[in-house]
DNA sequence: CACTTAAATCTAACCGGTTAGATTTTATTA
DNA sequence: TAATAAAATCTAACCGGTTAGATTTAAGTG
């Protein structure tokens, strides 16, 4: 019926008293719309996708809420797809979305997400998508980047501030974060008129809390005059600390730690001090464009560039002597 | 075009031929088909929804996964709703999931989800529910909840074992799963022939890492000789740890700190010694149960009961003398 | 009061699939 | 080769909304 229609959407051509017999019926028969039917003819889901590349790291978790809470706010619902390191479930989750005719997507550009196999089928259906989270700039999206080589350089600055000079960096192998955020290290070694150590810099096969405890070891093994070290991020620098204290080091006291995205930098005692990534923010901001595109907004694809912020917590202290 | 519908299905009447013809052309086209036009006429979604009240504890996620998975595996899309505390949410999403007309809906059961409120709409919309992961068990739907009588019996247990007998518990106020933890902690007391003291349990008004952190201090002002402390989840355990540091107590040394969950127990430093809820196995059962109830599976609802595992790891040792 | 115009309501086609059943083609058999 | 059965293909209605436009009703005007 197609005064339901009116009804409900309100347009303003239906009488008061047809308006409150519909609402009448409407509740005697306790009648739900049907979103399906209404998407099908409307070409409108009122649907986001959102694809991370793990939801059991509570750095996602934390974005994808804020950009639930956009998604809220402009009645929209978010489709969190979470690919758990398998391609398999990238291109299910992918045919998912673009079947489901969502009318955007945000893809957290990890490694195994930001690659044009996974963001063209979307453009070719139509579909927006922004980019967030990430090292990787895709020059066809939106995307809301952060700034790690000034993350590495600030990290990098607070500890030279607190006379630490001898610094070691814990990161991955093949990573471009880690290759930025390590830039971004030199070049505060650089501009303090510093030399940098390349032996101070160990890279894994992965970015795990067991990795950082064994390179930990190797470092410190090799390089025992280190004041303080560097995690590529917290779950790393929550490993350093286990290794540090096995070797029999107290942080902050013998040597300093910083970890990177502030994710569970305060889960440890103490807790670690970080070069925080505002997920708010980021999902906030990458919503919001989504939903500017969704509504039409056109232009070249842009990049957002977000600062991360210097946390300072209980793992850093000026150097000992 | 009727005929692409049953190459698709891979009815059996489809001549090779006119396969391979409708194939090529919908490869040509870039078709794809759309999965609202399907559902409409299927009434069949292939989506579940899942509820939880926050995706920002590390709890959740991880039951979200193993949901995910079984999903995965039997084809199906989940739509992941976070209320985070508000109840505006809580209905919002209720009420898209409805009209979206998912297959069926998982809840956790917390406090705000576990309700008939929440849950009638969706038996009355003809939605099968299974609830999880609380105390409260609703008879109406199937339930996977956690034996948490035994799980705080086990927690007390083990300190028990460890010579410990001044036993703290720091928990939240009008919480069904704090009473029934207290419950447990209380049995073991007694089947050991010991008496409990009331003066040992304090119950704040949040589960919050800050508000432990207060009870704690509160709690060792009052009971000094108190030489272990049971935490309702592994975040308040986090805020125990921290105002035992503060007060110049080491962990386990002086004394020891249980949590529970295993959520944030493993990530943390020191590692808490936890009781786990097995939240793989959780989702997976929740899951499957709800795919044989949208197969048509029937029967009066069930509660299926999962016993959690204590879990020794680094902040509890034997009482020191 | 007849006539124009505006407002309210109703009708039917459409969105893109599915499905039962009608129709056409092909194969089988006398 | 005609009759019949079986297989393949096509047709049209349906799922439950939306929407343009036709039709009916109400209001305004000379």
């Amino acid at each position: 019926m197609a005064t339901v229609s009116a009804v409900i959407n309100q347009s303003c051509k239906v009488s008061e008293r047809l308006t409150s017999k519909v609402l009448d019926a409407a509740k005697a028969l306790n009648y739900r719309p049907n979103r399906l039917a209404r998407a099908l003819s409307k070409k409108q889901t009122h649907l986001i996708g959102c694809l991370v590349p793990t939801i059991v790291n509570p750095f996602f978790p934390q974005i994808v809420k804020s950009v639930e809470d956009i998604a809220y706010q402009n009645n929209f619902g978010v489709f969190v797809c979470n690919s758990e390191g398998n391609t398999g479930k990238v291109s299910y989750y992918q045919q998912m979305l673009i079947e489901t005719q969502v009318d955007g997507v945000i893809i957290a550009l990890s490694w195994e997400l930001a690659r044009p196999e996974v963001v063209n089928p979307f453009l070719e259906a139509g579909i927006p998508v922004v980019g967030m989270a990430g090292a990787r700039r895709l020059e066809i999206i939106d995307c809301v980047v952060v700034d790690d080589v000034q993350g590495g350089f600030e990290a990098a600055n607070h500890l030279l501030s607190s006379g630490h000079t001898k610094i070691g960096f814990i990161g991955a192998q093949n990573s471009e974060t880690t290759r930025l955020r390590l830039l971004g290290y030199q070049k505060a070694l650089e501009t303090a008129g510093l030399n940098y150590e390349e032996r101070y810099f160990v890279l894994g096969s992965s970015f795990s809390e067991v990795e950082a405890y064994t390179l930990t070891k190797v470092l410190l093994g090799r390089c025992p005059e280190i004041t303080a070290i560097l995690a590529y991020n917290d779950m790393m620098a929550l490993g350093v600390i286990s290794a540090l204290a096995d070797i029999g080091l107290t942080v902050p006291a013998d040597i300093s730690v910083m970890g990177f995205d502030d994710s569970v930098a305060s889960l440890s005692i103490p807790k670690i001090s970080t070069i925080a990534i505002p997920k708010d923010e980021m999902g906030r901001i990458a919503a919001n464009i989504l939903m500017q595109r969704i509504g039409g907004g056109t232009g070249s694809p842009q990049i957002y560039e977000i600062r991360p912020q210097l946390v300072v917590r209980n793992t850093t202290a000026r150097v000992h002597d």
